[in-house]
DNA sequence: GCGCGATAGTTTCATATGCAACGACTGTCA
DNA sequence: TGACAGTCGTTGCATATGAAACTATCGCGC
């Protein structure tokens, strides 16, 4: 973790030898807003997609696929598998359960849980949204050679492993958190929020 | 674009054909979903950094960013060059004007207009996150060999590119929206919202 | 059996988001 | 010059989000 300057002696050594480093930074080749801004664009493609089509979101509808490949789960297993917010997991069966395409019963071992799976009518739903999604993935990837799209499809795998692994580290044990980074930053007030 | 089976003749056929396919569906495979995941595993690990040791936002963050690297811009100008909404930019400066980190002024030319640039505060905080922020990039690179790095940020901005293209192209002109898309698919009601 | 900390899921609440409406201003065309 | 369609940026509103609180239940230890 590379030392910011935090001698407190020169404002103008402070602003000029950080400031040629700083000024040098191009935020459109920087890689999470490059990851940003093309899971944004894509999200908003396959959502309006869905959403015109067929009424749901995008948290709707991989609630929907997951319960289409792995038959009945519960809540929790819904949301390993969707990597989604619990909260997210809930009202999206929710919404689906009210529009008549999950059911929902108690779990009989488990008092605490409850079984969502695809009724008749989500069973139809689903197979007509699978083909869809996988010509609207086709049509992304005619957009670069078959080997780019394999790579990309490999390389985000990674890269998704990897930030993982960097969460759970900073999430766990948080020893001095904030200390490296903001010491001798004497930004001032926080931004209001 | 594929056609989805939309012969209404045999319920049976149709949700066994489809469905034989569409259980086959795996969200973990489905790159989309990947891009996703990784954007959000990300964008939460910068989102939480940022925050956490200089109280400010990715949107704030990108503001200053090119703040920082164009001089001073009209909230059209960042809004380019952010990519994110203008509602989300004239936001993020607001609240940076209010923390004192960013100078507004009326544009002499055109009285719509504003230029927003970054105060002497403001060029300290950005000269102080800028290495923060190329740390947690390398820290992120450090996970794959350089090559696959690259490669990643390459591809990632084709596939942006195409995904602007696609999006452009569906905004645009709205010839026979949901008609080959929906037509067949017996769904039924919508999901209610 | 019976506390009691841990777990599953939902709900509450404060904030974030984006579409649409708005006010302010521009440049053009008659 | 003086309407008026178009643009710039902000604000209002309805929805989406997630952290934390809450309810119901579990299962361990005694």
């Amino acid at each position: 973790m590379q030392r910011l300057s935090s001698d407190r002696e020169s404002a103008d050594r402070r602003e000029r030898v950080p400031a040629a480093d700083a000024r040098g930074f191009a935020l459109e080749e920087f890689l999470p807003y490059r990851l940003s801004v093309a899971a944004n664009r894509i999200s908003r493609l396959f959502a309006r997609r869905y959403s015109e089509a067929f009424g749901i979101s995008i948290a709707e509808w991989r609630v929907m696929a997951v319960l289409g490949r792995f038959g009945t789960l519960s809540p929790g297993g819904i949301t390993e598998r969707t990597e989604m917010d619990k909260v997210k997991v809930s009202r999206a069966a929710a919404r689906l359960a009210a529009a008549g395409l999950l059911s929902s019963e108690a779990d009989a071992a488990d008092g605490r849980a409850r079984r969502f799976g695809l009724t008749p009518r989500g069973v139809r739903l689903h197979a007509a949204i699978v083909p869809i999604a996988r010509a609207m993935e086709a049509e992304l990837a005619a957009g670069m050679p078959p080997a780019d799209w394999e790579a990309l499809r490999r390389l985000l795998g990674a890269i998704a492993g990897h930030a993982g692994e960097l969460e759970a580290k900073h999430e766990g044990p948080q020893p001095d958190m904030r200390g490296p980074t903001c010491a001798g930053c004497d930004a001032g007030a926080q931004a209001p929020r």
